[in-house]
DNA sequence: TTAAAATTTGAAAACGTTTTCATATATACC
DNA sequence: GGTATATATGAAAACGTTTTCAAATTTTAA
């Protein structure tokens, strides 16, 4: 089929540089010296043969497969976007190539596309969110370099990296207080049973924790859950406005979320922001582009992506990952009114 | 580092299993007729050490990396999402494994990605659009399997596998005529000089043609260009102001520019769909969610990546791809209005 | 100068599979 | 039952690198 029978190998290099095979692996790894006219005859033939080294060969003798695995759990959302756009930057000079799996949200389907990750020798892995526990995670640490993203793991803090969203959510619920809210209903998130999405859960302690130290007592009856997708902030409206407690503001745990509530606002025929005003939380690309263009906490998903992607490359390379602590940063646009 | 020291390899199953480590390959891969006896002496043996093959090795040795590379064109849009997604599944079941690269846009890390690919060895190769010439793509068919999403090359039909844009978005036109709207503008796009984006053109075309077929000649004021981006569509809509020509209705060569340009007429105090009604193409998962939810020809992306990985899993065993031709399907929300 | 140390180099042994080839065994046919 | 054919099997040769080891050469130090 293919007829990439034209190979070259490093025979043939070596033959034409007049030089031994272990020569021109060393000239190209850099590996050892190698007197200067050798070297430039290699590269010579290099150049004129054309020559690729077989990654395969590679990778089966040096024990290495120049590859990081990648591990998310929804390859369409907009947050998980910008972190995986990240990486991909963040490894862009570097020789080694991110290899993608998604896990669905589906913990049988997470644990596969892990094993499929490890067969495939990933010489790092990165976990962005998902649902393992924290013992299968040191187990896979003490294994393979491993960085997760978006998750705040107690036991083992040296390889976290993640956004402080208690204080984005703080922040974002100040602001709706400042702006003279005091009836504030938050749109939440539990997958499953577990509380896995522990971000999610900060997020909510964080709103919980501006009301309180506004003097304000949460009220149960002003949270709801959804799911992060956009179909459950509608929902969560319906929901809300059923119960019949009023309110002049939502905080959304997600811009999806936000999004559809947006719309079910819309259909009820409430105005944003003049009758109810509307915070999300990721700052997603179309964020800026909803009517009205959303005020919501951003969180920098692909300079986070890009912090992983070098972290889990120094890992491999045996030093002290750099993991600074993210925060959020609202930003304000024109879907909150004062209320007076 | 990774202390995967416990590496048990073919050897220690034939040991196990009493055979050669031929034999062990052969019930492995299923290549050759085995004694039922050994078969199952080898399968147990592998199941109670746990054995997994080292990829590299068989790569090495088979000539075939089990891999198939995508090169698309940018991660975070909604449309090239859809059709990673559909790839990603098409291929669960199939041993193979999606490799992805980003071109971003640009010609030079199109291009550079794309010898990436080729140095990584895959299999087979799905390019999502993109803005190879054709003659640089036969070379690639020439010593690849090889199958283009998304573009319509006439000299290499069973290779390409596309949506029929012209169609689309003559009926999503055809429906504004229906709906009364007389004078229509259009947003288009393009990329760099060339007419890369073809796809975006034959939109054009489509829409033209039915203006024609309604007896109505295209009027140039009323088209202006974009970049497939949300914020073009805001420029867009200004440029559209500026120009002083009335218009009734818009139809946006993507969601995503549609979604600037009802921001902008949002800002201008103009309603949708009352004052101005507003068409867009591909369906993106947030068009639904728009205020108001957006009327948009459905880009069936899920289901092409999914045919594109069939496509080329057919191709790399010698099979004849099935490349059917996809319908865009109008979904009428509630953005454009019946013009008297 | 000479001995010791450092640097270059090539031969050959990994790395862990698949696959070819030849042999041994089982099955079919007359 | 004997030959011809098909089927199972193992030994050994790929696959294309990296890396170890030892030898050869150069440099350094005295």
């Amino acid at each position: 089929m293919s007829n990439r029978e034209n190979k070259i190998t490093i025979l043939d290099i070596a033959e034409k540089a007049q030089v031994s095979p272990s020569t021109v692996s060393r000239v190209l790894r850099n590996s050892a010296g190698v007197a200067a006219k050798k070297r430039d005859a290699v590269l010579q033939a290099v150049d004129e043969l054309n020559y690729r080294p077989n990654i395969f060969a590679q990778s089966l003798a040096s024990g290495q497969s120049m590859t990081i695995g990648v591990l998310t759990q929804n390859f369409g959302s907009p947050f998980y976007d910008g972190i995986l756009q990240g990486i991909l930057q963040g490894l862009e000079h570097s020789n080694y190539w991110p290899i993608f799996a998604d896990g669905r949200w589906q913990p049988t389907v997470e644990e596969q596309s892990l094993t499929l990750l490890l067969d495939r020798r990933v010489d790092g892995l990165i976990i962005v969110g998902g649902q393992f526990d924290e013992a299968a995670l040191q187990k896979v640490a003490a294994e393979t370099p491993l960085i997760v993203v978006g998750r705040e793991l107690p036991t083992m803090p040296d390889h976290c990296l993640y956004l402080d969203n208690f204080q984005g959510a703080y922040q974002a619920t100040k602001y709706l207080l400042d702006m003279g809210h005091r009836r504030i209903a938050h749109i939440t998130a539990a997958v499953g049973y577990q509380k896995s999405v522990d971000d999610v859960f900060r997020r909510r302690a964080g709103y919980e924790q501006a009301l309180r130290d506004a003097g304000l007592e949460p009220d149960p009856q002003l949270v709801v859950e959804g799911d992060l997708q956009q179909q459950s902030g509608v929902l969560a409206v319906e929901m809300l406005l059923a119960r019949g407690r009023s309110f002049s503001a939502i905080f959304a745990a997600n811009d999806q979320m936000a999004l559809g509530a947006r719309l079910a606002l819309y259909r009820r025929g409430i105005r944003v922001p003049d009758d109810v005003s509307l915070v999300g939380f990721d700052n997603m690309p179309s964020a800026a582009y909803m009517v009205p263009p959303l005020t919501t906490a951003h969180q920098p998903a692909v300079p986070m992506g890009e912090a992983a992607a070098r972290a889990i490359l120094a890992m491999i390379n045996g030093r002290i990952p750099d993991l600074p602590r993210f925060e959020a940063e609202l930003v304000i646009r024109e879907s909150v009114s004062r209320q007076r």
